[in-house]
DNA sequence: TTACACTCTCCAGCAACAGGAGAGTCTATA
DNA sequence: TATAGACTCTCCTGTTGCTGGAGAGTGTAA
């Protein structure tokens, strides 16, 4: 499939798409004769990786390495497990602050809604 | 209590602390005679909630807003309600995403975890 | 009064894209 | 088969949200 498609599945634009293949982060399956980048789904769900990871501040380079435990490139077990723990125990603290933002946005809407009744 | 203080209570770097006055977002209560910036619990909180909005991909003009539910500024109770309810889904959304990110990362560490063993 | 830590402003640079120009490609329809 | 319209390409510049460093002033302790 072409850039437009994976764009849409992905749900990222192509203009990153375009980017993250130039950075070398994930790069398209192949391109076609006429030069246009190809995917398919395996590199679709390393897109989707990315985009979460992107959207909870992981940076570009953690995404990387982040990606090297998701394609399982690495062969050393122990390495790979160790990062993965760090990274859990980092969105682990995001859930936390995520919650406490939700719940302090919850008690502004009642706030707002006792306000009104008044 | 001068910046430094401020920094370390609030978990931003000084630039960020600097940068977010500069620009407005956070005013610090006010300046010694001397220009440093001085801060107080208040203005601390609001540096601590900008910092968790930040970090769930919140823009800065997004965070604009929040800080004016936060601080309760508008008079227009219904229409702060409306805008904390649109950001409150939001989080729901990122909450959800990270969880899945949280349980990639355990099947991840999990098949590690066996590749050990073997 | 000097040393040292802290603060200031100003300016340049960086990360991660986003917008737009100009040009090539692909396919359906006249 | 020509051509319109949608899609793609590269290249370049601009934007957002900081971050680092220079050069200079401030505050306190020995």
């Amino acid at each position: 499939m072409q850039i437009s498609e994976a764009a849409r599945k992905a749900q990222l634009p192509i203009k990153t798409i375009r980017y993250y293949a130039d950075i070398g982060l994930v790069a398209p399956v192949g391109r076609t004769a006429s030069g246009y980048r190809q995917y398919d789904s395996p590199t679709i769900g390393r897109l989707i990786f990315v985009r979460q990871a992107r959207e909870f501040g992981f940076s570009i380079d953690e995404c990387r390495e982040l990606l090297g435990l998701y394609d399982g490139a690495s062969q050393n077990h122990e390495e790979v497990r160790a990062l993965a723990q760090v990274k859990k125990e980092a969105i682990k603290r995001k859930q936390q602050d995520l919650q406490q933002l939700h719940d302090q946005l919850t008690e502004l809407i009642t706030a707002c809604e006792a306000a009104e009744q008044s």
